[in-house]
DNA sequence: TCATTTTGTATCGTGCGCGATATAATCTCA
DNA sequence: TGAGATTATATCGCGCACGATACAAAATGA
């Protein structure tokens, strides 16, 4: 064992976990987008829903943090949203900079429809509960621990 | 137990799979570009550029299969790297239909940067060798589980 | 041979995603 | 109170990403 080893590195792209996240992230979009069509959503209004639906009334600012993305993204997602009338951006009454983000009778009927993507997404991926409860875990403990030095 | 339980499904966004997959991208995107804005790259380029200093003289076709992105997204990518003088596109003799991707000196000449790059990615998740491959591991099955059907 | 189909790139329109920048509202604290 | 800093959202330019479409080259097969 040389001292080189210690400091050795994966080179190979498939080492690389930048590389499994990358095309996981491709292959999971596009099979979500394969239901999501149908519903006119695309896969990252789908996410924003999701975070309304188990919590409504969000400030532009911590749906975008919750979804490590930048506001000047999710602003724009936002509208597109209300003009689909799932959604309605609300001034906040305590603090005139806040938007505060409300799920209109449409957006919260969506819901309805969830489970059921859900359901064939899961049984799509041919893994278990509990596999696919390790990778959840792997995930948010890589996420958690890149935050900026 | 009731018969429901068996076709219950997560609802709360932090069970969903693609939420983990979503935010973890994010995550990672951001960390790498703090070092690639040096270089001049972006993630898409770099990755795509890990895939030539493997093997190099690749389709544009190729590259966007392992990537698992669609030829529309590969071929301007390839350009921009064309015009940074990091790679050239060479047709190809026996099928002049296909455009082949070939490094330039100063293309394999940033391969020597990666090696620095890749170890600070590793150090900064704090996660050990064995669980960075537990969960490549656990990608790939999601990543090819997920294949049209 | 030659009409048909398939394959490999390229182009276009729309939406996502970021950093830089702008602007207004709020906060801080002298 | 009021000057300066901070915060929340919005805007802009560029690159990524996809599906739809176009088109030329190659493969197929009657």
């Amino acid at each position: 064992m040389s001292e080189t080893q210690t400091t050795d590195v994966p080179t190979r792209a498939d080492e690389l976990f930048c590389y499994g996240i990358y095309t996981t992230s491709h292959a999971v979009s596009r099979a979500y987008a394969q239901y999501l069509k149908r519903l006119g959503l695309t896969y990252p209004q789908y996410i924003t829903l999701t975070l309304l639906w188990e919590k409504d009334r969000q400030k532009v600012n911590t749906l975008a943090k919750v979804l490590r993305m930048e506001t000047s993204t999710m602003t724009p997602l936002v509208k597109r949203l209300e003009g689909m009338g799932l959604v309605c951006r609300e001034p906040s009454l305590n603090d005139r900079r806040v938007v505060e983000v409300v799920l209109t009778d449409h957006g919260r009927a969506l819901q309805a429809q969830a489970p059921a993507i859900t359901g064939c997404m899961i049984e799509q991926t041919g893994m278990t509960q509990s596999e696919l409860q390790d990778l959840q875990h792997l995930l948010f403990k890589l996420r958690d621990g890149l935050l900026e030095p």
